[in-house]
DNA sequence: ACCTGAAATGTTAGCGCTAACATGAAAATG
DNA sequence: CATTTTCATGTTAGCGCTAACATTTCAGGT
């Protein structure tokens, strides 16, 4: 009256099994490979020798299931295709990876309802804590963490509601870059944005005060798109921007690759950048340093905030109180020749 | 003499505190769930209701560990900041999520030790299938996969061995280009690569062969560089290339990055381009068809690769044997203005 | 010799889920 | 109406691992 045996997934090595062929039992085998020190050297060498001779593979469910923590971080980001984030993800790794944690990347797309849909696909797998990108999170996303008590993160900006966040003042920072065009003489700076996500809509904001407060805000040119930034845009919005605003003489692009769409834009039209148009982008990628006139941009600690975050991640999952704080990792105003 | 409660991992409630709340059995909220024809409607309609109401959270490693199956496939690629995996990777999620299935992402760095690494590290997911990119592992790589009876699907290149792959022939499409540059009257064409990794050197031997069977073939020409590729590293290979042959009509660049920065080093130089100096690359990335002049460059079905190889993963999990082919998605040169 | 306590290993039970088999009721069949 | 089939649900056991407690061993002190 025997049953089928069951499937078995992967090599069906067990720990058991490794524990028969050195004729200890399974916890030993356990404690062997995750708490050495609980393991005589001896017993420790001869279990480890069995491991590797039977091919055993740990199956992370069963140890995430028995110990109820599943070593799996998960990463919200909004795309996969901006540098920006690839620059974070990979700070996120290199913290993560030594310390034995796992990586769920959910790439949200920009959207709110995407990522709150990310987050309850991927809860499934019980994370032990999230980063995520940004702030702007609807009330139903940071409920839903509290309510499974899973830690989290906010990267790329600052806020004083009491979240844990690492980044800086996208605020400030649109507000510094701003400030550097008027100092260099610039009267009539224009914005250009694309995506219009939160940190770009705060790099707004930055740019409106330090206008306003030189007397010189004029809402008529803002150019703003929605769409994901290119080049091509870029050059569209510079072209655009220069047949309705002739006496524009500068313009702050939201980020690097506008800018440099941008600063195509002018050399196709003949206009000497800087001397006719100062051009500022954002986030001081590879090719900023590299194009001619170099860019002026803004430079941003994109990789130690990924370090940051995961170290402080892995802090507070370890319960630790006090790393539940604001990290302020500030920015570089950049000033090359294009302005 | 009650034990401690062990601890609990989310927000604690199971299938069975469902089944409680409905008056029914765990295994009838699991088939609710996950097959809903097995249970009447009325029952399902209360049981999906008090999932909601109860904020159950399914747990996916006892699903996995019941079921010896994780819904989990691993996917490989050699690096997160090369637009060419991500468009494939971006191709993979679209055929994947839909299917239920979680990608988990390991970053090879193109190496192949790293890769092996990932590979064990990752077998811990007991993943149900592998999509890898290239087809040079060594001979470890396909053993532990034999052994554990997982399925894999190689990426980006064509092999006869019998292994499912899904791509195009890069040697072919090194030639091709390279024909191309022929038949626009080139005499003195050089090649440039950077990363070297496998289909680089692919695309190396079909340069070699096409310029071999036009007689033209002059290992001098060929500006080898294992550093990953820049676009600064391209300025600098043609600079060096044409200090060294003056008579150099023309350059095939490994992929599109190289390509734009040995454009900008011609503009720099003040050569004409195509008149003095031919410039093709590789990919035909969305720069590619926006530099000045638009770059003459292969074109290559990077995210079909994506969705076809998670097609056949999945038709091979499910135990078609037929899946089990080589899928030649082709490629298209793209003459343009540089060329 | 006895006790104490730390170190090394074992036993038991259960994490949350689902495969396999079992049961009971309703529907279809002759 | 008895019999078979189908459908909807339940029971049992176990996936592989580790927390908690239990036991054994042995060093060191008295």
């Amino acid at each position: 009256m025997s049953r089928k045996p069951r499937l078995r997934s992967g090599s069906g090595v067990t720990m058991h099994d490794v524990g028969l062929a050195v004729g200890v039992s399974a916890i030993t085998v356990s404690r062997a490979l995750y708490s050495p020190e609980r393991v005589s050297d001896t017993l420790r060498t001869k279990i480890l020798e069995a491991v590797d001779r039977l091919g055993y593979v740990p199956n992370r469910s069963a140890r995430a299931l028995a110990s109820a923590r599943s070593q799996t971080v998960l990463v919200l980001i909004p795309s996969l295709t901006n540098t920006v984030f690839i620059d974070t993800l990979a700070g996120i790794e290199d913290v993560l990876r030594p310390a034995g944690y796992q990586m769920l990347i959910g790439n949200t797309h920009y959207s709110a309802g995407e990522e709150m849909q990310l987050l309850r696909a991927y809860l499934e797998h019980q994370p032990d804590g999230v980063l995520v990108t940004g702030l702007s999170q609807p009330p139903e996303f940071a409920q839903t963490l509290e309510r499974q008590g899973i830690p989290a993160v906010y990267m790329m900006d600052l806020t004083a509601d009491g979240r844990c966040c690492v980044g800086f003042s996208q605020e400030d920072a649109g507000e510094a870059i701003t400030r550097h065009l008027l100092e260099r003489g610039r009267r009539r700076i224009a914005f250009m944005g694309a995506q219009l996500d939160e940190r770009v809509l705060k790099r707004l904001d930055g740019y409106r005060k330090a206008l306003r407060a030189a007397g010189r805000y004029d809402a008529a040119l803002e150019d703003l798109d929605p769409a994901p930034s290119t080049m091509q845009m870029g050059a569209d919005a510079l072209t655009r921007l220069l047949q309705a605003h002739p006496d524009c003489d500068a313009v702050f692009c939201c980020n690097d690759d506008l800018a440099i769409g941008a600063l195509a834009a002018c050399q196709r039209l003949g206009l000497a950048v800087p001397q006719r148009m100062a051009i500022a982008g954002f986030n001081d990628l590879q090719p900023a340093g590299w194009v001619t006139p170099p860019l002026t941009t803004v430079a941003t600690p994109r990789y130690r905030i990924g370090t940051e975050a995961a170290r402080l991640l892995l802090a507070s999952i370890a319960g630790e109180a006090d790393a539940v704080t604001c990290h302020d990792l500030g920015f570089t105003v950049m000033p090359r020749a294009s302005s």
